[in-house]
DNA sequence: AAAAATCGGTAGCTATGGCTACCTAAAGTG
DNA sequence: CACTTTAGGTAGCCATAGCTACCGATTTTT
C-alpha cells in the first residue's frame, strides 16, 4: 500500500487511534478498491447501487441531493480523509441516497461494508477500535443532519441569515470573518434563492447590522443581529 | 427485572437477536434506570444535560424540535420498544438536541451510554450483537433524517403534498388509505402552515386529483398526482 | 348530556421570497 | 493581454403561502 495513502488513512476519522502497522494488517482483511475520478464527474449517483463505504484520498467532492425538479442542495463538501456512504453501510438499503460529485480530480477508496462487521473479529486487533469509530462517526453524521433540519425548518429569510451569521460569529470569535460558503452555496445550504439572499443581506447592510464584501462579513450591530434571529 | 419489561426489551431493536437469558445478564451489566412520566410532560428538554440512551417501555412520546420563535416541528412519534437519544450516546455532545414529550403516560428506561461501549466485553455474550444493532439503528436514523431534509428542501406546497401522498400510496398499495398524521401534524412535518395545507388539499380535490375526509384519502388521478410531484 | 377543547375547512389580506433580467467585478483561460 | 466564465449585486413583477378570523363538526371532559 502506497505510503501516501496510509498517511491519509491514519488521519481519517474511521481509522482514528489505529496504528499504521495495525492498519496494514486490517487493509489486507478489508479488501479495499481504489478508483480515480476526473473533475466534475459523479463518484456516486443518487439511486444507483451502493458501491461501499467511501474514503476520499485526494481532491474535493460535494455530497448533493437533487430533487426531481432538478434543484440541487449541497449537503456537505468533503476533503481528503473524509468519508461518505457511511449511513448506508449498515442499513438494509442498497442504493445511494445522495450523489457524490467530484469538484476536482479525486481518488477514492471503497471498503465493502460486510467486511467491517465481518467475521475477522479475532484476527484484526484494530477491529474493536474501528467499530467504536464507526459509532462516533454515525452519531456525528446524524447530529449534523439534525442541525440541517433545524435550518431548513426556519421560515424567515432574515431569521435564517441571522442564525447562520451568529453561528459563524461564534466559531470565529471575531466581528469580522470569512464565510466558508460562496453566495450560491450559502443559498443552497439555507434552501433559498440566491437573489433573495443577496437582497436580504443588502437590507441588513442598509439597516447597519452588517457589512460585507463577497464572502467576508463584519458584524456592526450584534444586538440587532440577535433580534433578527428571534 | 419485571417480565413485562423484558418482553418489551427483547422486541426492541436495540436488543434484537439477543435472547432473554443473555439480556438478563447484560442488564446487570448495563445498570439501567427506569422512570415514569405523566401525560403532556417533558421526558427530555432540548439543551439540557443528556441523561442517557432512552428506551420507551410504555406510552407514546413525540420527538420535537422547537425553534427560538416557538414553532414546533415533530420529528417522529415513538411507541413502546422504540429508542431515543441514540445519536448523542456516542458523540462528544452532552445535551439533548431535541425534546422528548410524553403524549400519554410513559415509562422509560435509561442506559448510561459509557456502558454500551464499555469494558464488559468479555463478560457479556450479547455485547457484539448489541454493537451491531446500534450500528444499524444509527444508520437508519441518519437515513430518516436524510429523508426529512429531502422533504424540507422541497419548495412548493403542491410538490410536498404530492410526494408525501405518493409515498403513502406506495406504503399502502391502495388508492384509498388513512394518513398516519392529523392535519396539524402533517403541516408540522412538511413545515408549512395548516391553513395553507388545507387550501392546497382543497385545490387538489377541486382538480379531481384526490378526495379526502379528515385523515382518509383517496387518489382519483395518480398521473396528475405524479405530475404535481414533478 | 352539557360544556370544553380539538380538529379541520374556508376566505381575505398581505408579505415574503422566487424568478427573470441585467449589469459589474473578479477570476480563469488560451 | 484579450476573452470567457463565474460570482454577485440590484430591480421589478407576481405567485405562493403565511396569518387572522371564523365557523361547523367531532371528540373529550366533567
Amino acid at each position: 500500500m502506497d505510503a501516501n495513502v496510509v498517511k491519509i488513512l491514519v488521519s481519517s476519522p474511521i481509522f482514528r487511534d489505529i496504528s499504521p502497522s495495525q492498519l496494514d494488517i486490517m487493509l489486507d482483511c478489508l479488501n479495499p478498491k481504489i478508483n480515480t475520478y476526473s473533475k466534475n464527474s459523479y463518484i456516486a449517483v443518487e439511486g444507483e447501487p451502493y458501491t461501499g463505504l467511501g474514503i476520499l484520498l485526494s481532491g474535493e467532492a460535494a455530497i448533493i441531493k437533487e430533487s426531481a425538479s432538478g434543484s440541487r442542495v449541497i449537503m456537505t463538501v468533503i476533503g481528503p480523509g473524509d468519508l461518505f456512504g457511511e449511513m448506508i453501510a449498515f442499513s438494509p438499503r442498497k442504493h445511494w441516497p445522495a450523489s457524490v460529485f467530484a469538484q476536482g480530480t479525486c481518488s477514492v477508496m471503497f471498503l465493502p461494508p460486510e467486511k467491517i462487521i465481518g467475521e475477522c473479529t479475532q484476527v484484526c486487533g484494530g477491529y474493536k477500535q474501528l467499530i467504536k469509530n464507526m459509532l462516533v462517526l454515525l452519531s456525528t453524521k446524524a447530529l449534523m443532519l439534525n442541525q440541517r433540519v433545524e435550518y431548513l425548518a426556519i421560515r424567515g429569510m432574515r431569521e435564517k441569515i441571522s442564525i447562520y451569521l451568529l453561528e459563524q460569529y461564534k466559531i470565529n470569535q471575531k466581528n469580522t470573518f470569512v464565510l466558508p460558503l460562496k453566495r450560491n452555496e450559502l443559498a443552497d445550504f439555507l434552501s433559498v434563492s440566491r437573489t433573495a439572499l443577496s437582497r436580504e443581506l443588502g437590507r441588513m447592510r442598509d439597516e447597519g447590522i452588517i457589512e460585507f464584501y463577497r464572502t467576508s462579513v463584519k458584524i456592526n450591530n450584534l444586538a440587532m443581529l440577535r433580534r433578527g434571529a428571534e
